[in-house]
DNA sequence: ACCTGAACACCGTTCAAGT
DNA sequence: ACCTGAACACCGTTCAAGT
């Protein structure tokens, strides 16, 4: 089944134009608009193809009519978040400006619940709106601003890129089971293991610190003073 | 259904010391050995507890007697991963020290087809065996020779292990689907993000490449020489 | 043009009954 | 002590038929 133009565009078909046939029973925003609530009222785990078009009273094949496939809605749902991001105003030094992208990046993927899914999506960068792709060329201007080349630009993002989504997915899949302290060794370590051992009392405290403005400065830093590059 | 101490240890009940009832048909052993040769055969995505049942030949509920449940049988199966890989030769030199503790951890999880999934699971690190926590406490100790405090090391470790996850998680959910290029922004971008425009031919040279070392130094040396710390 | 239920091909997990 | 099939409560997706 192929998803039509007007299905694409997120468009009602204007009946008044003469099309023909059955008349919709929803539509690309309804359905979105559905799925945010969902999400809301019952959690990112809940939303499952079947249970959104129950919410929305159709049947679950209806909605293929609307979107590819599951993938497609969830990637769709985290455009229509990022579109909604208020950009924030940068500051003038290229170093601080990567920084201050990147942390306004973070902190509204992080207070996104299901970030963690949707950034491990295939191909995920490639699938960003406009509305999105900001952040890219945003980091990219500055680190060629601070005197570097096209190639090393795009190995600095991409390196500054790996460590965001590693921090929101360790952070997600922890926040979840606030049981499991986040990523610290369950049982005390053995002897042969002296500095785990000694570490252990303060890991829990570490742990539930937002060190990501810190470890992406020590990251941006090493990154702009490095001398040796692979490209 | 409480697993049993005797199957937590992985041992199989021996008949001779008069243990009664029906007798065992498979083992966590066997278990592990049939997942290992399903995921070789079939993929990571076919492992399953019901296909996993049927190449053992037994009803897939048996599988609960062994196992706890299907992310138990993932850990399990990571931390034998771990135990296999040779621990590397590390250099004196600290700074040196904690990188090639990184990489060769990192290249050991990359070269695992499995890897992404598990890393995501809740409270990784704390279910890790003995036999892995040694890249914890190399790095820890490293650290703290090159002059740092205790919460300092903990804080430079938890970040170096954003860095790893992010970078296997982001290439592993590339590789997958080759066609879409890794993280490549998909449609040539408009004329308002130039910089990205200009970027585009070269994304994926870059992305081709294993920058993976290089962002390492890069964080490494940005940490070690940070002067303001969150704890 | 759009919607639908039936159907396919699966999941993980629980539980009462059986050996 | 261990194994089992039936059952529960789900999935995503395809497709022929209906309006």
């Amino acid at each position: 089944v192929a998803v039509d133009q007007a299905v694409h565009d997120g468009t009602v078909p204007q009946l008044s134009q003469g099309r023909t046939g059955r008349p919709p029973v929803t539509s690309r925003a309804e359905i979105l608009a559905a799925a945010r609530h969902l999400i809301d009222q019952d959690g990112w785990e809940k939303l499952t193809i079947r249970r959104l078009a129950t919410q929305l009273g159709i049947g679950a094949t209806t909605l293929y009519h609307h979107v590819r496939d599951r993938e497609d809605l969830v990637v769709l749902l985290l455009n229509e978040f990022i579109a909604q991001i208020p950009r924030p105003e940068l500051p003038e030094d290229p170093r601080d400006r990567i920084i201050a992208a990147a942390v306004a990046a973070h902190d509204a993927l992080a207070a996104w619940p299901w970030a963690a899914e949707v950034l491990t999506t295939d191909g995920f960068i490639g699938r960003l709106d406009e509305s999105a792709l900001w952040l890219v060329e945003e980091i990219l201007a500055s680190v060629i601003a601070h005197g570097h080349t096209q190639p090393q630009a795009i190995y600095i993002f991409r390196t500054i890129w790996y460590y965001m989504v590693g921090e929101i997915l360790v952070r997600a899949h922890s926040r979840r089971h606030p049981a499991a302290l986040e990523t610290t060794p369950a049982n005390f370590p053995p002897a042969h293991l002296p500095h785990l051992a000694a570490a252990f009392p303060h890991w829990a405290t570490i742990a539930a610190q937002n060190t990501y403005p810190n470890g992406l400065r020590a990251l941006v830093d090493g990154l702009l003073t490095q001398t040796t590059f692979p490209p």
